[in-house]
DNA sequence: TCCTCTAAGTACCGTACGGTACGGTTCCCA
DNA sequence: TGGGAACCGTACCGTACGGTACTTAGAGGA
């Protein structure tokens, strides 16, 4: 199911692998333009020769640590389990909650920043990159809960597309792309998460016994 | 609803405003390394020495561009009128369509994708600008069209800001974000408008005659 | 007519970057 | 023990950028 990228999705060796983590942390400190090969090179003891034979040009460099992050970070399968109202309630708001905490991470906002800065110039091969493999994963976790929520009677939709759309607009608001331009993150995580998931199961939620679902206004 | 020129822009001369016109083009067809100040010195026909002495170095002259544009892009004042629900609905629903076409301007990606590659280096000085001048604008529109919804009864919520960040949300999704990382906008604005306005009635409008509020789901 | 101010055009400077080449060192394996 | 591959450190090259200085051309004013 994965490595269907034009990138060859190669292993790292363990030395790579260093210089990758040195990389996305100079990239974190200093943005695009501490991020050169000489400093790089320099930082993580290594030649400049070597960078260009492992990675190729500075683009596959950049492409590399892109593929490195998200080598490391993976989601967990949920399994299978019988959904009850509360569980699903549950997972929502975990969901929530990991969502906000990713997109908030500063090698996540880093490397969006680098991808967004490289758009106009490389015809968005980097964003490309990072919509495809980064997020894929988490919408496909979120989907699979809400189809999950839907077959167990628990959510009703035309669009699961759609009605996830909707979550996530619920839970990120324009949050991430304050975050993108510098703004500092939210306190607390867990109120919003909270609010957008009540939300959600106000729009798509079955209703509940009486007026629960029906909240979002008062106590 | 947007009006474009018009304002004479006192800030900056004519010839100022042609070089800062030319130097958006720029940015806008190659990016942040496109604006170059020879590049924009010859694109515009002007000498180096005086992009420096209008604008000092070239942080300012990506001040002035950011300015320039929100000089020329400024939200009508809505006259206050009598709401009704169906007035309410239609202007949440321009509200919409304006904020997405606002958002997928080519001139509005540019500018924040230049201050989003900016953001780590100059301590998101154009970040805050872009921000405080101008979203803070649209903002204000739909704060006052939402509190205008409350106090004619049509509306109910806590908190006007976060029933803002909700329709915003609802609005936009991770559009922006996308759009920032080169994917191309929408084919239809207007059913994403339809369908975030729908959800926002859903969750803060006060119950309408029948099911017309309790839509989303089925037909 | 002359003077001054503005600004265009160009040449220039220092720097910093991406990318390459080369010598020296370590380590593996035969 | 010898040879080769990998790799570090550094020196090097061409280029391109930000910023400055200088020369020239027009525009208005006394």
């Amino acid at each position: 199911m994965l490595s269907t990228g034009a990138a060859p999705s190669a292993e790292f060796s363990p030395r790579q692998s260093a210089v990758l983590a040195e990389a996305l942390r100079l990239l974190v400190e200093g943005g695009d333009k501490a991020l050169t090969t000489a400093g790089l090179a320099r930082a993580a003891s290594c030649s400049k020769e070597s960078l260009y034979k492992w990675f190729g040009d500075r683009d596959g460099l950049l492409a590399a640590m892109i593929s490195f992050q998200q080598s490391k970070v993976r989601t967990v399968e949920r399994s299978g389990e019988r959904l009850t109202a509360d569980l699903l309630h549950d997972h929502l708001d975990v969901f929530a909650r990991d969502l906000l905490e990713v997109l908030s991470g500063d090698v996540s906002l880093a490397l969006n920043r680098l991808a967004i800065g490289q758009s106009s110039r490389d015809g968005s091969k980097l964003g490309r990159m990072l919509v495809e493999h980064g997020r894929r994963q988490i919408d496909r976790r979120a989907m699979a809960l809400i189809d999950q929520g839907k077959r167990a009677g628990l959510l009703r939709f035309d669009s699961a597309e759609a009605a996830y759309h909707t979550l996530y607009g619920l839970i990120v608001s324009d949050l991430h792309v304050r975050m993108l331009l510098g703004e500092t993150p939210l306190k607390d995580n867990k109120a919003q998460a909270r609010r957008a998931v009540e939300a959600f199961l106000t729009l798509h939620g079955v209703q509940r016994d009486s007026g629960d679902a029906a909240v979002s206004s008062g106590k």
